[in-house]
DNA sequence: CCTGATTTGTTCATAAGATTTACTAACACA
DNA sequence: TGTGTTAGTAAATCTTATGAACAAATCAGG
């Protein structure tokens, strides 16, 4: 900073100038400069509206998660001024985000406050889940994240421009049920999703470049958000299901994917290709063979369809066994498995939480159980104590609360 | 007519007032609204000064990779304008961090142009590296990373206090060696080292809870930054050795550890131990005892020591063979280990790029090419192609340069 | 009932910052 | 000599947050 200030407090003549900059050539190659923990991207600058956009980003969240406060409570607790907060607050309330709900009650001296909120009431979102294997869900939820409508529609197969026309058909239904003004679709695909909402690779739906945000958007003309579903789920969890911020979220279905949510931020990975660890193979020896090929894929240990058919044909031969009793070792493997893999995650990010997404008979008893176990016994002991394995509050409901959370994010907070 | 598709099969009517927002309960939970992708912290405002600050930042960024453009240059590659950037660069000028370098050459139409630079002669940088076993290393470092002048301190087993002394005695000597201002001090440490700067672990120099930072801070009156040494070796290989924005980099040497950069932040973890994989169990069966208790730490088949010996043990018992034919089955054995370990992370992170620091003669070779082997056997197609492992190239001072890339971001990155 | 204290929310003037517009300076080319 | 181009600066404008001041509304207490 202070030039004279480092200058004062240095030893004042030293040689050496023999080796000092004479003859520096700037041999420099392709250098960044860093804010010690996020980029300074360049050709990114911040103008004075920016500024506008991140205060009022920050009352709406403010209001959000606080809710039913007053303009000097929200001046308060953002730190703006009461002036500031008046002037972002007319401007929401003219865009019928936030809106004022009478008088605060109880007895305080001085001039009552006026009590304002986020329109909960009079915005609904509309959430789609295209991750299930046979089926197309989606809700009408609130913008706290409760469903208020739901529906689903049977795959049937469908696949590339009829898989696409299904999602628009229900995206019309959910649409046509809403009864305020919309904030936002959201949409939790499978498969490879880029930030722009391009479905870059969804071999189940047919799916390859389908720049399916910009469709819905252009039909719809109101903001939507394609994300992965994993991303979307990670989020769920983040944002209604308690969790926080440094969290690994796996999603058990016919396939095996996960969510990275860092430091709070979502990750997407170089190719946006975050979280795909279903076909990491695990093990050293043994393991099933997989659709892709290779032996011992997480999914061959972990995929519902799989660890459902083992469990089911260990009860079936066994048949004075307790069913739970004969499952009980099947689960146990599996979870190890999950455990082995994600030992390394685990350590390398040092994960706070792991939260499970999938059938709750599978996942929910032995499995997670043995995944707990195998992961103290694989990582160091510091990590064992606010290390967390539990499975998600959300049900079979979070991809679908995921692409709402994302709605919320694209809409209220920060671009 | 895939619109008649789907509504068929939904619910046809669309009663459901009933259900709407008359009762609704606000029975929200710790909620947080986000900016899809990243977390926009509460009490969190934004002035317009911090306008000002991360202009100014760009401004510094934007010469510091390109180097030597006027005014009107950067305000084409900033997309601020020129009269912005002529102020910003007043300002810039006045601190001493930037310089005029005369006319710009050639024959152009049009007024000629007054190149800019940072004064890149007239600061420096002192960076410190920790992490070596048996001694403590610094150097005199210039803007572009390039050592000016280096010295070493033998540990010889301080711990505690003694250490922090050495710190502080070799940071004297490297201050009273630099001949123009300095433009703060970069320390990597060992251990577990918060955004603070304090280091809240690191048994080998016996240290807990102890307040670098602020302690050299003290002492120097100059801008000082204390980070976990193998964050600060990810960030030099990022700066100073062409690595992309997502990526791994292992640190082998007495003990194993990583520091990884993802969409181009450090990550640091939810209690800042993020990249501490050394005690991460590899394998399923077999593996040798380690310092913490277990058997099969990723230590016990990488840390160099125990590779080295191996390596010497199978030299000595064969001495037929030429050494490097004796060593390569060992050396593979730890770089089919260090695939394995590796593989959930790479899948799971989807990242681009592994960086190998450690002594080359055992990490150069058949190590790597069984890491490679072994990652490519053992994850997914997709994150072939663009996965690269490699050595640094930034060999043993890897960690002095990136102590001086903390100060850079620190000093010349947005705050 | 009246007065003082307290809190809320608004009005007005101000400071910081980037932009647009317009200007001068310096050069090439014809 | 004049025209066109580029660099850098000056003045006015627009945006945004702030501080000071004030009116409104309420409580507490005499």
């Amino acid at each position: 900073m202070k030039a004279t200030d480092a200058q004062r407090s240095l030893p004042v003549g030293k040689p050496k100038s023999a080796l000092m900059l004479p003859g520096r050539v700037a041999v420099r190659g392709r250098v960044e400069v860093f804010s010690f923990g996020r980029v300074l991207r360049p050709s990114t600058k911040v103008l004075p509206e920016d500024v506008r956009a991140h205060n009022r980003s920050l009352v709406l969240q403010t209001l959000y998660r606080a809710g039913r406060q007053s303009r000097a409570d929200i001046a308060r607790l953002t730190r703006l001024t009461r002036v500031t907060v008046s002037d972002l607050v007319a401007e929401l309330i003219a865009e019928d985000l936030i809106i004022e709900i009478g008088k605060r009650e109880g007895s305080r001296p001085g001039k009552p406050a006026t009590l304002l909120d986020i329109n909960r009431g009079g915005l609904q979102i509309v959430g789609l889940d295209l991750s299930e294997y046979s089926v197309f869900r989606g809700a009408v939820l609130d913008l706290d994240g409760q469903i208020l409508e739901r529906v689903e529609v049977p795959l049937a197969g469908s696949t590339g421009a009829d898989a696409t026309a299904k999602v628009i058909a229900l995206a019309e239904a959910l649409v046509s049920w809403t009864t305020v003004p919309i904030l936002g679709i959201g949409v939790g695909s499978p498969g490879v999703v880029d930030p722009a909402g391009v479905v870059l690779s969804a071999p189940n739906l047919g799916w390859s470049d389908e720049h399916l945000q910009d469709v819905l958007a252009a039909r719809f003309g109101i903001p939507v958000i394609v994300g992965n579903d994993a991303r979307a789920a990670v989020l769920a969890e983040h944002s209604f299901g308690g969790a926080g911020a440094d969290m690994i979220l796996i999603k058990v279905g016919h396939g095996v994917g996960s969510g990275l949510l860092l430091n709070g931020s979502l990750l997407f990975g170089s190719r946006f290709a975050a979280g795909e660890i279903g076909h990491v193979v695990v093990g050293t020896h043994g393991g099933a063979e997989c659709a892709c090929g290779k032996f011992g894929c997480l999914e061959t240990w972990l995929a519902a369809p799989r660890l459902g058919a083992r469990v089911a044909a260990a009860q079936a031969s066994d048949e004075r066994q307790s069913p739970l009793k004969a499952a009980e070792p099947i689960l146990r493997e599996a979870g190890r498995h999950l455990g082995i893999a994600l030992a390394p995650v685990v350590a390398a990010l040092n994960l706070a939480e792991i939260v499970l997404s999938g059938p709750a008979d599978l996942l929910d008893g032995p499995f997670t159980e043995a995944t707990i176990e195998t992961l103290r016994e694989r990582t160091m002991a510091e990590v064992h104590g606010d290390l967390m394995v539990r499975m998600t509050t959300l049900g079979e409901d979070i991809v679908i609360c995921g692409a709402a959370a994302m709605v919320l994010s694209g809409q209220l907070g920060v671009s």
